[in-house]
Formats: C-alpha cells, sequence, structure tokens
DNA sequence: CTTGACTCTCTAGCTAACTAGAGAGTTATA
DNA sequence: TATAACTCTCTAGTTAGCTAGAGAGTCAAG
C-alpha cells in the first residue's frame, strides 16, 4: 500500500512556472490531462505532469506547436506495443526539424549576405523616392517567401 | 496645372496584387495612409504608394513586422534616413534566427537520441507508469527553455 | 436613369496560445 | 466557524495579419 501523492493544479503551477490558466487550457486541449478529477472537479496531476511539463516546454521553444506536441503524447498514450509507429512519427519529427533548420539556416545566410553588402556601402544615394535603398534593392524573388 | 494621378484603392490593388481589405487595414494602421480623402470618403493613392507597397513586401520578405516596418516608414516620414535603423533591426532578427537554429539543433539531437535508443531496445516493458519511454526520459535541463 | 461595379464603415472570424474576470463552489487554517 | 485561498466553468479579450460579409452610399456605362 503505497502513498501516492497528487498535486492540485497550484501546486504544479508553483513547480513549472506555468500559469494556472495555462495548466487548465491544457487540459482541455487534452495535451495535460490531470491523472483524476476529484468529485469536487479539481484536477489531480501526478508526479510525472511537472515532466511532461518540462517536455512540452521544449518542444514549444523549438516551434512545435501544442497540436503536434499532442500527437507526440497521443501515440505515447496510446502505448501501442509496436513503438515502430511512435518511432515513425519520431522520424518524421525529425525530418521536419532538420527542414526547418536548413531553412532557417539559409535564411539567416541571406540576411548576413545583405548586412555584408550594407556594411561595405553605409551611404548608398538617397534618392528622394526611395525609402531605404537598402531594402529597394531586396529582390523578391530570391526564395525568401517560405 | 498639372494634372495628378489619383488611384483609388481599386486600382492600387490591381497594381500591386494585393487583396483591396489588406489595403484598407494597412491604412487603419497608418503603414500607407492614402494622400487624400475624398468628400465621399474614398481612399486616393499617389503613384508612389505602389513603390511603398513593393517597399512593404520586401521587408515583409526579409523578416520584419509591419510594426517594425511602421518604425521605418515613420522614420523616413520624420526626414531622417532610416538606413541604420533598418541595419540594426536586421543585426536584430539574424541574432533572433541563430538562437532559433541553435534550439532547433540541441532539440533535433535530442530526439536523435531517443530514436537511437529506441532502435536499440525496441520493444521496452510497459510498465504502467511510463508507457514508453521515449517522451517520459527527456533530460530537463538542456537551456531550451526561453 | 438604371444597373452593376465600386467604395465606405463596422463587425466578426480565422489561427495559436494564452490571459483575465465573473460568479460559484471547496478546502485549509486560525 | 469564519474567512482567506483555492478551485471550478464559462465567456471574452489579446496579438498578427489578414479575410469575409452586411448594409449603405457612390460612380460609370449604356
Amino acid at each position: 500500500m503505497s502513498k501516492i501523492t497528487y498535486f492540485k493544479i497550484g501546486e504544479l503551477a508553483k513547480q513549472t512556472g506555468l500559469a494556472v490558466g495555462t495548466l487548465r487550457y491544457y487540459s482541455d486541449l487534452g495535451l495535460l490531462q490531470p491523472v483524476h478529477r476529484g468529485d469536487n472537479g479539481y484536477r489531480y496531476y501526478s508526479q510525472n505532469a511537472s515532466r511532461e511539463v518540462e517536455f512540452i516546454k521544449k518542444a514549444q521553444a523549438i516551434g512545435f506547436t501544442l497540436e503536434e506536441i499532442k500527437t507526440i503524447l497521443d501515440v505515447r498514450d496510446r502505448g501501442e506495443k509496436p513503438c515502430s509507429l511512435v518511432q515513425s512519427l519520431l522520424e518524421r519529427k525529425i525530418e521536419q526539424l532538420e527542414i526547418q533548420i536548413k531553412k532557417m539556416s539559409l535564411f539567416k545566410q541571406e540576411l548576413e549576405e545583405y548586412r555584408t553588402s550594407w556594411i561595405n556601402n553605409p551611404n548608398p544615394e538617397l534618392d528622394s523616392q526611395e525609402v531605404c535603398p537598402l531594402i529597394s534593392g531586396v529582390s523578391l524573388d530570391s526564395g525568401l517567401q517560405n
């Protein structure tokens, strides 16, 4: 007979630094569900919950949407024995991440090129029509627009 | 007495490829204001307007928000050369991108580690606490959080 | 002079991820 | 037992950059 500790929403909020409202929002989304609801309607969270919140935070920090995170967690929660399903999802996430990283790197490179050329030519002719010759010199068909 | 040609909003829309609603939105924002309003309330744009729209598009393509673009244009409207402002904004954009890329790379690395451990142990025991070791095993302190 | 195309304002909705507040019930503490 | 502090649900507002529609006025062509 082991004693199991549950956390109320406010306690979890303190642990994780998230607002109570945010936790309720996650609960509504099905993203982070309390392990149990009291007769009073209170949400009771397991000790694991704060770990999950940390995962959510990290996934968010690199640009995953809550929807995507939910997908990941759902797959886990289905607990299907053949982990291949989860594995392929992970595979896809990694690929997406890779693509994202490449895109952002390319974009950054382009911006750096602009910076360089602007530094080399800091005071271009300011013809009265142009707002800023730097930006006017940007070509729109360089693959910048996603 | 020179004849000045104004463009109505629909004409500007055609010239620029933007929707009429978008132009009105820009007008409301103070981002691209008509040079004059008729008694009928119609927006009349100068010929310069389509140049400005091009500027806005390009700045957007570079990743500036409309707010930032407005800042740039406001600086210009005060009669200053906005180039140095543009440069510092660009500088900031590049830094932001860099941080974002780093975060994503770290996270990808983590996911890859989980993938690896999964391949090595494709059917872990599903004890009722930890359905799947994948996400519950995430390490928490990798500095990903904003 | 009528019709259709245009324009106006205002309101609302969209996505994403929250935050704030009302109004009501519950729990913990002194 | 009183009261503060918590919790609940529900609604609505926020930011960004739009898009869509209602209802009304305006303009141009035939």
